[in-house]
DNA sequence: CCAGAGCTTATCGTTTTAGATAAAAACTGG
DNA sequence: CCAGTTTTTATCTAAAACGATAAGCTCTGG
């Protein structure tokens, strides 16, 4: 992967961490959530990842959002409500 | 890529077979504008492959549409006039 | 019947993702 | 300071994308 002009990657990855983060999610709990490894999110986030669509389909699954809005600027940018951020996530089987 | 669960695949990939067809394009064509091969685009179009991210960008930008619109049903369905269907893309270069 | 256009499928070599693991930073509260 | 948590970085291997090429298929019109 050339590490220029991919600024779209980079665009993608800082809606995936602000999302994650509202969500009060550790990278670690969504890679349990999405089944993608916690070292993989970190270089996804940080825009060094080109992904395939089916992990980007994953982390959308894990973060309750449509795989759309982590590509683009969509109107609803507030996927969770702050009441129910750190809960409503089904980490039951993993604590 | 295990040939299950795919239907997100299927679904991305008949969106774009129908994005191309209203702009008038071939396989060949969508091939020169977006610098992915037509055996690929044949691939995608069915569900077949799943593709990195900056390869539905270049796609959504060949087809002039947004990376988004080609994931999950949108309101704008129409991205391409009728009466500039097979128009208004660059293809002198290659003519 | 066949010729051409468009699409599909197969194969090959190269590149890159991706999970696992480990270890090194960064950040945080005590 | 320091201990625990979180994130980043680095290896390793396996699997898959990807472009190129070529061969095969399908459909349509002459």
């Amino acid at each position: 992967m050339k590490n220029e002009r991919h600024n779209r990657l980079v665009d993608v990855g800082r809606r995936i961490r602000t999302t994650r983060e509202s969500g009060g999610l550790t990278l670690h709990e969504l890679a349990l959530l999405s089944g993608v490894s916690s070292p993989a999110l970190s270089l996804i986030e940080n825009g060094k990842r080109d992904i395939r669509l089916t992990s980007l389909f994953r982390i959308a699954g894990a973060l309750r959002v449509g795989a759309g809005d982590l590509l683009e600027e969509r109107s609803a940018d507030v996927p969770i409500a702050d009441e129910l951020a750190g809960r409503g996530y089904d980490l039951e089987d993993y604590r």
